[in-house]
DNA sequence: CATGAATGAGAATTCATTCAT
DNA sequence: AATGAATGAATTCTCATTCAT
């Protein structure tokens, strides 16, 4: 196995001694597998696609949990690129926060593992990648603020986009329409049209102000 | 194991009386721990805080798969109970309609292994539970028909639900406050109040549509 | 369960306090459970079969063994004494045999209990059944001698009983066809008919003796 | 465990030298323990005996009955094999029949998971190796056929085989004086001297024809 | 430094036997 | 004395991590 030059199942084996080519095939073959079945994966079935031995991945990756949070580290920020980029040709800030939903939702919703850590971590940031995410989402929410309804924060809108992430989990992979209904309906929620403003600061379990 | 007169985690061994205790105690033990951890427990773990041996627990469920079952049947259930009975007491239609996802949300939405199912099954119902609590939103969607903008159908209102339910979970326990605020953006959207229609049908992928 | 006067699954349960006909359900149920499926049968079936509780079973058998021995005990009694009476119905000492093996064979050779002990203890007849076996193919094997080839012993008559009773419970239930054809087989090489001798004693291992 | 140096009942731990190695420890314990115990054996046991652990095992052998059809695969095959090989040297057909018998109760008769499955299957030969021996006997059943008395099938031969190999099994092992004897008077019964043909086709039940 | 075989602590399930009622 | 629920050790199989080569 890994025979130099050949190919093996999936991702190409470092073709000389270095250990960096590895890494890489590693955590590529990690980012399929995790986005594919969430952490609750094999590291075997890893190693077996990245065309690497055990002892190998566990020299790059002393845990499992190493492993992860570095592709989840990358993955986050491809996602956070993916849909700030998404969000920068928008013809206005509206279209921007619109788009940014559209581009994550499509994107990466689907990456298990993301979600799964999304979920976890989204509120305190724990991974660089999050913290990126949260920047982008910031920054909409600053440039839409006239067109928001008062008082949405950006943890609402990261809410927001775990919470739809879940639903575009749920629903069928080539269906994207329902949770497309879904995001509209929130977006218009969002929008400042006609709308009370959310309560600025903490009030819980109110139920509505009227 | 099971000493007379101490007390386990939850329930009393039951010194014989009736075997119908046992299986409450082990139904009750395994709600909490399913609510806690999702499906993926261990089942000596149920075994341990109902104070009942593994023989006992495979007695009254031979799989951990009926065991699980008949938890999630149960807790659907009332949880399509709780939030129905709070939607009859509502004034109008509208408001039965958010008091329903108030007691929905509030209620159940922490049970991990209860939102875990809802998120695989919410579409075909094939629990019983799930059939009630479908049925139930499918009367406040007709209801409500007026105070909704066009187009919000059932499945879109049961998705809402998967979705909030999700934002539930990942928000800190003792505070409502987040996912209160999403559910009203979220509520407002789904209003009839100067909202295009959302399409009747098939038109997946659409951008806004102006 | 046992309700007095109905009836249950398959056994009446002691209409009154006797432990007698306990006894009698227990050991029926065995025998019939213990043919069916050899000594491997999980006890609660046993109880369930007789209609009474584990409780009650053990009460009269302490430990599975003691159930098992005084079911086979009994049907290798009952085994014993059919063929036996096969036997003496028979018009001449050889047909006496004959009638005795098919007797044998088709009445309990399908007792898989019966066999799997038989096999295991068919020699050193601990079990008071299996004397009584021997002590009938004994006398057959007495009385059948000027029939017989020389040399031939109880002990080949009744190995060859053991023998051709594991050819019964392999070949179809419905198809005695391949056993009796066997048993014919046998019956031929045990006939004196210019067949030389068998050996007297011991001289194991040897090749044919030309 | 397999402390270096030391020796465990069969094999050597084999310090790595090659995966081969451990594949054939395992082989060889479980042919070993499967022949002293049949395939109800404890899994346990068998990586006890070979000095492996439990995860090598299962590594090649990922189910219980992976392990038990490859062992059984082979040892069937060796069993007709040497039983072919005793045949091969025999001076006449018939020679070749008995030598034939001979040696496969001589050699493997005393395999528990043999005999065991060489009963469930012998007629339907769903293993590879049972259907080597059909062939063999096919084979000598053809070529002894002048000898045999009319009548007598494969079938008829390996029904024997089986009925004789328990008899095997169920004597002491350090006496093949009684199932010899046996297998002497089956042969002779085998003969064609004098003998009525047996019944070449479907007439079950018949008594003694005359 | 790479490899992938080996490890062994779990996790689900079964069943002889005990014991509270 | 009868009941059948409760017990828990034993059994098959999995997977993160280590280690010999």
């Amino acid at each position: 196995m890994a025979v130099a030059g050949s190919e093996g199942t999936t991702r190409r084996r470092a073709p000389r001694a270095d250990a960096a080519l590895n890494r890489e095939s590693i955590i590529e073959a990690a980012s399929q597998v995790l986005a594919e079945q969430g952490t609750a994966v094999d590291v075997r079935e890893i190693a077996r696609r990245s065309g690497v031995g055990m002892g190998t991945l566990y020299r790059h990756f002393p845990k499992k949990e190493d492993l992860v949070r570095t592709v989840l580290h990358q993955d986050f920020s491809k996602w956070a690129e993916s849909a700030r980029e998404a969000a920068i040709d928008a013809k206005d800030p509206w279209a921007a926060l619109t788009d940014f939903y559209e581009q994550a939702l499509t994107g990466y919703a689907r990456h298990s593992a993301i979600m799964e850590n999304f979920a976890l971590t989204w509120s305190d940031s724990e991974l660089e990648g999050i913290h990126q995410l949260r920047l982008v989402v910031e920054e909409l929410c600053t440039r839409a603020a006239d067109s928001l309804r008062p008082g949405v924060t950006t943890d609402d809108l990261l809410l927001l986009l775990v919470s739809l992430g879940h639903a575009v989990q749920v629903t069928d992979k080539r269906d994207s329409h329902m949770w497309n209904r879904l995001l509209r309906i929130s977006l218009d929620g969002l929008r400042a049209d006609g709308c009370e403003p959310l309560p600025t600061d903490a009030s819980p379990n109110t139920r509505r102000p009227l």
